[in-house]
DNA sequence: CATATTATGGACTGTTTAGTCCATAATTGG
DNA sequence: CCAATTATGGACTAAACAGTCCATAATATG
């Protein structure tokens, strides 16, 4: 018995002819597409060239455009809660993970994944309320990501960096709201200075 | 000599068939379009609807898709930039004005007009840097926009409203970033108590 | 080696897209 | 009333769109 790239899975070998790709990292390519172009903009063919797949691979594997489209927007969403999460644990205090990633935003004006945003916001910004399964997908998505700003929040108020008064909830709402209004700066064309005192005011409401 | 509804301009009488409709009006109406529904969502066939135009009309008096989009945007900006103007000057306050300007974003979760932003943070959230004109186009228009918060910041310096040690140009790209970031909350679908809460946060940089 | 099963490549389809063209209508000026 | 000019309606076009279909390839199992 033979194991193909992409198989077993739990041991159990899958019949007939193997996948020659891996789904999880056409997801990813497909994921990044979406996220420089967003939805619209995304031709099934600039999909297909960045995943490397036939038309038929993909609807087989994926559905449709806006199967594929939901799939991508819950992979980013994964990804971003883990490496936030990872990097809260790492820095050790809450404040001063909020200040990095502030501070780090004015980076994200130069290099080829400069000014792309984030995906949810970006989600949100094409779609609105206009489509409700995006809207829910997009609704929870920000939801997971405000709790680890509000675990960040209620980190820095017990290490004594953040003054305990503050409804902690809250802050981490002003926080997710702030940040999807700096990445949109970086967007609009913001220069990275600009960007550096804008992050700075919004991180003097930690004070 | 008889006057078409819509002529003459300046006294000069246009030559041959008048226009049957009001090129201000039908281009109101194509903005309307591209602010609930983005560029690329917006077909021609939506457009035409909308200005109630046919597709020789439209192409005599417009254009293109494009042309018509980026006069959409000096068109909004135009209108965006008056308004916020006259609003200062009636509110007298330049702090209150800022206030009641970010209070009232929770006012936007309601209604047919709700939860559709900012025409021109959307197609920077649209088109980042993809279109040099049109970034150009958002830039420019942002930072006339910028120009009147900062007017109403220096104001609110003036009448002690504000902190004097502050630097004016720095809180009003401060102020046009959460207003942004605001707005993608509203279209990311959070309710008005929450807008609410995070507008309050904001307004507490200028105490 | 044969059969069952799934994957793949490429041709194909119907629809929608932005944009063009032309015959006709409505106007001004002579 | 006629010529010049501009506007309009509707048919038309070529390209792009998402999605389908089918013949063939590659694997596992018996």
């Amino acid at each position: 018995m033979t194991y193909g790239p992409f198989g077993p899975i739990l041991g159990v070998m899958a019949i007939g002819r193997p996948l020659e790709f891996d789904p999880d990292i056409a997801l990813e390519s497909a994921m990044h597409v979406f996220w420089r172009q967003g939805y619209e903009a995304s031709s099934l063919q600039d999909l297909l060239g960045a995943m490397g797949l036939s038309r038929s691979s993909f609807y087989q594997a994926f559905e449709s455009k806006p199967a594929l489209f939901k799939r991508c927007i819950q992979f980013y969403r994964q990804g971003l809660v883990d490496e936030l999460q990872s990097k809260l644990r790492k820095t050790g205090s809450g404040k001063a993970f909020i200040q990095t990633l502030f501070r780090d935003v004015a980076k994200e004006t130069t290099g080829p994944d400069g000014r792309r945003g984030c995906l949810l916001m970006n989600t949100a910004s094409e779609f609105a309320q206009s489509d409700p399964e995006i809207a829910d997908l997009v609704s929870n998505s920000i939801k997971n990501l405000t709790r680890v700003f509000e675990k960040a929040v209620k980190q820095g108020q017990q290490q004594g960096d953040i003054p305990s008064d503050r409804n902690s909830h809250v802050l981490a709402n002003y926080l997710v709201s702030s940040m999807s209004g700096l990445r949109n700066m970086v967007k609009a064309g913001a220069d990275s200075k600009s960007i550096r005192q804008t992050a700075d005011i919004v991180l003097s409401a930690l004070d």
